[in-house]
DNA sequence: CCTTAGACCTGGAGGC
DNA sequence: TGCCTCCAGGTCTAAG
């Protein structure tokens, strides 16, 4: 489910909500989700600590306490609610993997349907680029230092269709499938473009592109086609999306249908004459 | 280097 | 109702 924009929407919804409380107790019943210790050594270590800064990287969120560097990804359906009481609804509380307890009596609750979602902690980081999780990751998609000569050096020998290093986190980090495809459009390149066919203007239209639609994104909180939320409150972007999800509907500059296809087995949608292939 | 299939998981939608 | 297939905002691995 999140890509960059929901992401961020989680980021700020629960710096609104947690900057400053402590953790008084920590339950986590779904084991997997503690992905570099055991489950049992997380809620000790995440017991007693602070919650005093909330970042993004990507697809990652990262909070910041006394002594640790919280790292989750939320991967398809992962969700944070802050909740006055354990959810009452059974479906919520099948899939509530960890309940973290709050100084105020609330509790933070980790739901996911799919337990995809994982949850590293590490000692501090200066640059959390160094964290093991986000070692492979590149930079954000916002970071200034992304430009079209950034991604024109990245890719530019790489025989990949371009919506397929759009999705490569290493390359951009968090963009994803709905983004890729709106990214693609907005550049008017065909998501099947062979990287080394793109020249420095195709990659800096790319960043354009990708920046001001994630940027927009973030200011309608989010995309929900399915099931993503925060705080109970669902994105609105998808009321702007111009080609995904929008197979058999007009393209919004030229009228030609829009098509589905597959791009690395991935659901793709595109406006057939407004996007050339390179 | 690149592609593909399969894993990891669950549930919703649509066909019959 | 039920059963079956396909699909899903992600990422990792193995195999060719």
């Amino acid at each position: 489910m999140p890509e960059a924009p929901e992401v961020e929407t989680v980021r700020r919804t629960l710096e609104r909500q947690l900057k400053g409380h402590q953790i008084t107790g920590v339950s986590i019943t779904h084991p997997k989700l503690a992905d570099n210790m055991p489950a049992s050594e997380m809620e000790e270590k995440l017991t007693g600590e602070h919650l005093n800064a909330f970042h993004r990287l990507g697809k990652y969120l990262i909070l910041e306490t006394d002594h640790y560097d919280w790292v989750a990804h939320m991967r398809m359906e992962g969700k944070f609610l802050v909740m006055d009481e354990l959810p009452e609804d059974e479906k919520i509380r099948k899939h509530t993997h960890a309940v973290f307890d709050l100084d105020n009596g609330k509790k933070l609750c980790y739901v996911d349907t799919r337990k995809f979602g994982r949850m590293d902690l590490y000692d501090k980081a200066k640059d959390f680029h160094a964290l093991p999780a986000l070692k492979k990751t590149g930079l954000d998609v916002l970071d200034q230092k992304l430009t079209g000569e950034a991604l024109y050096h990245r890719i530019h020998k790489r025989n990949i269709p371009i919506k397929t290093a759009l999705l490569d986190q290493s390359v951009i980090a968090g963009i994803g499938n709905i983004y890729a495809d709106e990214i693609c459009f907005a550049a008017g390149l065909d998501p099947r473009s062979v990287c080394s066919h793109l020249d420095v203007a195709d990659c800096t239209r790319i960043v354009q592109a990708a920046k001001e639609i994630i940027e927009e994104a973030i200011k309608h909180k989010g995309t929900t086609i399915l099931t993503f939320s925060s705080d109970n409150h669902p994105g609105e972007f998808q009321n702007f999306l111009k080609v995904h999800v929008q197979e058999g509907k007009p393209c919004s500059i030229c009228e030609s249908t829009i098509e589905r296809i597959k791009v690395n087995n991935r659901s793709t949608y595109l406006c057939p004459s407004c996007q050339k292939l390179k």
